[in-house]
This record gives structure tokens, C-alpha cells and sequence, in this order.
DNA sequence: GTCTATAGACGGATAGAC
DNA sequence: GTCTATCCGTCTATAGAC
């Protein structure tokens, strides 16, 4: 039984990386079966169709995505910690920061090949459309504007508009990576772009920052 | 011969539209011959197979592409013309351009389809991943880069890396026109979160304006 | 629970009449 | 140049041995 999940969570990771490569109409059960070193009827122990493996995997996200999304929480008055958190924060760790954010979705196995899966399947299923630009628009949106509102309160950073500030600072945290969805190799050349990005922006409406430590 | 070219075209227009909602694989030669009003096998008299028609979508776009390029020349030594063009916009002017290269993405149906297109296409296809990436993103960025180059040049905008800055400015156009390719109903509400981003980016960033006349 | 063999459906492509 | 009829390969899913 133990052995048996373990086949079965095996299919479902297999079957996404495929399907997030190629598509799901694309990829051939057997395919999918070959990855995971066996033949096709196996599957069928585990699933009943090649549709109820693809419902699994989308199934599988929505388990992860709830614990993910407890880490980027910026509900301040529930989490006063993370506040102060935020305001001992330097210049170089906010670029870890961001940088981290960006690296996370490219390459985590699950993450970015979820993504990918959403991105060709997102004209076809408007569920997934929206759930597209919940995770990975709206959210960070929101989250940036929760940040800059606490900043502007604080004092440390010009006051303006904290959601336009948001659309304007995660912009390109998202253009990046899609960019380097398509052409992995410009990786590199994404994160000092996306350094320079957060310097200028922290040039233009930060204004003062405490000391580290 | 005039007639049959016109069918041909039809043919190609339908299957992009077809497979720009549902992905390649998941669109029948028979779906297709549908929408253009015959059945399967009067496709065969015009393409010698699914898979050339499909080709026939991208030659095309590329003939189109060419063209509209040119639109968007800002090479300011080979059109100088366009450099008082843009000299005399009020922030007005300039926000309207800005919906423009927005809403034309995302009305032309050509355009827009096509788009689609390739991002069902483009992680099976490192050719059009590359050619979304110049398209919709580099040569964007590259044009502002120009644009805001001048610019300072001409002492109407604060002296910065004039690439970070069009990263700054461009991301978030195609950032919401992604959002509203998933969610079509975005649409009003991303056109005046770019109204927004585009002052608040000129407050931040420009000097002084010219007046109109 | 995995295999080989195969059923059954479907979709791309062709033949041949009109 | 479009139709109806049909061939043929492919892929999902099942049967049944081990």
C-alpha cells in the first residue's frame, strides 16, 4: 500500500513533466508509462482514464499551493514578526529576496512544470485561467501592495499610489521569468537585470533604510 | 485562381483560430473544414497535409510581421521625423499610445490569435519560443530603451540605465495583457491600471513636457 | 500489480464520383 | 474543387496470463 502510493505519486510527476513539455493531447499514455519504467496497462491500476491522471495532478497542486502560500502571508496585524522583518531588511537582502522569488517558480520541479502545464492548457480551461493569474499575478500584486502600504505608513518610502508602485515593481519580476521559461540560458542574464531593477526602483521611491544588523 | 486563393486563406485564418483556443493536437482537420464551411477533404486540395497548413500559419505571420514592424522604427538617425513626433506628446498622447500597443495585441484578431498560438506552441518549439520572446518582449524593451535614451539626452527625463528603466515601463503593459488574454473581462480595469503605472512612472521619471501646439 | 495481446474508437489522409 | 465512402495508422483502454 505504501509501495503502491508511491508508483501512483510517481505517475502523477511523470505524467506532469510531459504534459507540461508537450501538452496533454501530445503525450501518450505509454509515454508516460515509460518514464515511470513500466507499460501502459499498469497505469490503468492506478487511474481509471488518462483524464482522472490529469485531474490528480491539478488535485496534487492545489494541496502544495496552501502550504506555499502560508511563507508569502503579509497579513501584518496577524503576523507582527514578520513587520519587523521586513524593515531590517537591506538593500542586498531584498534582491536575495526577489531573486528567490523569481528562481523558486523556474526551478522547482513541481513549480515551474505546473506552471508551464497551466500556461498551455489556459484558453481551454477558464478554471485554470484564473487560477493562472491569481497564484501568479494578483497575488504578488497584492502582496507588493501590502508591503509598500506598511513602508509609506513607516516613513520609509514616498508616497504614491502603493498599488500602481506594486504593478510597476513585480512587472518585470514576472515578464523575466517568462522570458526565461521560453530561453532557460538568459537566466542569467534575468538576474542582474532584475538586480539593477530593484536598485533603481528603491532609488526612485525609497527613502531611507535602517542599518543591518 | 483568385477564388481559391481566397479559400486558402480562409482555411489558413480558421485553423489559426482553432488551434490559438484549443492547442494543435486537439483540433480536427474536420473541425477546421467546418468553420471554413466544407468538409475534411477539400482541405487536401489546398494543403498537403495538417501539418502544412500549419506552417502556412507561420509563413504568413511572418509576411504580416515584417510589415508592422516598421511602425514601431524608432531608429531616430534613419527617421527623424519621429523624434519631434514623440517630442511634442502630452502625457495624453502618450497613455493613448500605450493603450494602443496594448488593446492591438489583444483586439486584432490575427494578432492576437497568432499570440496564442505560440504560447500553446512555444516549449515543443525553441524557434517560436525565441520569436515570442523578440517579438513581445525584447523588441518592446529595445524601443523604450531608444526611446527614453533620447529623451535624456534631451534633458526630459532623469539621467538613468535607460534599459532598466524600459524594463521598468514595458513589463507591466505586457504583464496585464497577458492577464487579460486569460480573463478577457479584465480588460477596462487593466486599461486604467496602465493609465495609472504611466503617470505615476512620468512623475517619477520625467522632467518637463513641452506644450501641445 | 505488471506483463502481452488486442479490442475499439478516432482522426488523418486518399479514392473516385460528380 | 467539393462531396461520400473508406482505408489505415495510432492511441486509449481492457482481457487475461503470470
Amino acid at each position: 500500500m505504501g509501495r503502491s502510493s508511491n508508483t501512483k505519486d510517481l505517475f502523477v510527476f511523470e505524467a506532469l513533466k510531459l504534459f507540461s513539455e508537450r501538452g496533454y493531447d501530445a503525450v501518450k499514455v505509454s509515454d508516460i508509462a515509460k518514464e515511470v519504467g513500466c507499460t501502459a496497462p499498469a497505469l490503468y491500476k492506478h487511474f481509471k482514464s488518462k483524464q482522472q491522471l490529469y485531474d490528480a495532478i491539478l488535485a496534487e497542486s492545489n494541496k502544495g499551493y496552501a502550504a506555499a502560500m502560508e511563507q508569502l502571508n503579509v497579513d501584518f496585524a496577524a503576523h507582527p514578526e514578520r513587520r519587523s522583518q521586513y524593515l531590517a531588511m537591506t538593500e542586498e537582502d531584498e534582491i536575495k529576496m526577489v531573486q528567490k522569488l523569481f528562481l523558486h517558480p523556474l526551478r522547482d520541479p513541481w513549480a515551474s512544470a505546473f506552471r508551464k502545464l497551466m500556461t498551455l492548457e489556459q484558453y481551454r480551461r477558464p478554471d485554470l485561467a484564473r487560477m493562472y493569474n491569481e497564484r501568479y499575478v494578483t497575488l504578488q500584486y497584492e502582496h507588493y501592495r501590502a508591503l509598500f502600504e506598511m513602508l509609506m505608513a513607516e516613513g520609509l518610502m514616498k508616497s504614491a499610489d502603493p498599488f500602481t508602485l506594486a504593478v510597476m515593481f513585480v512587472s518585470p519580476i514576472i515578464a523575466l521569468f517568462d522570458i526565461c521559461d521560453r530561453e532557460p540560458e538568459k537566466e542569467s542574464w534575468a538576474l542582474e537585470t532584475l538586480r539593477n531593477h530593484v536598485i533603481e526602483f528603491n532609488k526612485a521611491y525609497r527613502i531611507r533604510r535602517r542599518t543591518a544588523e
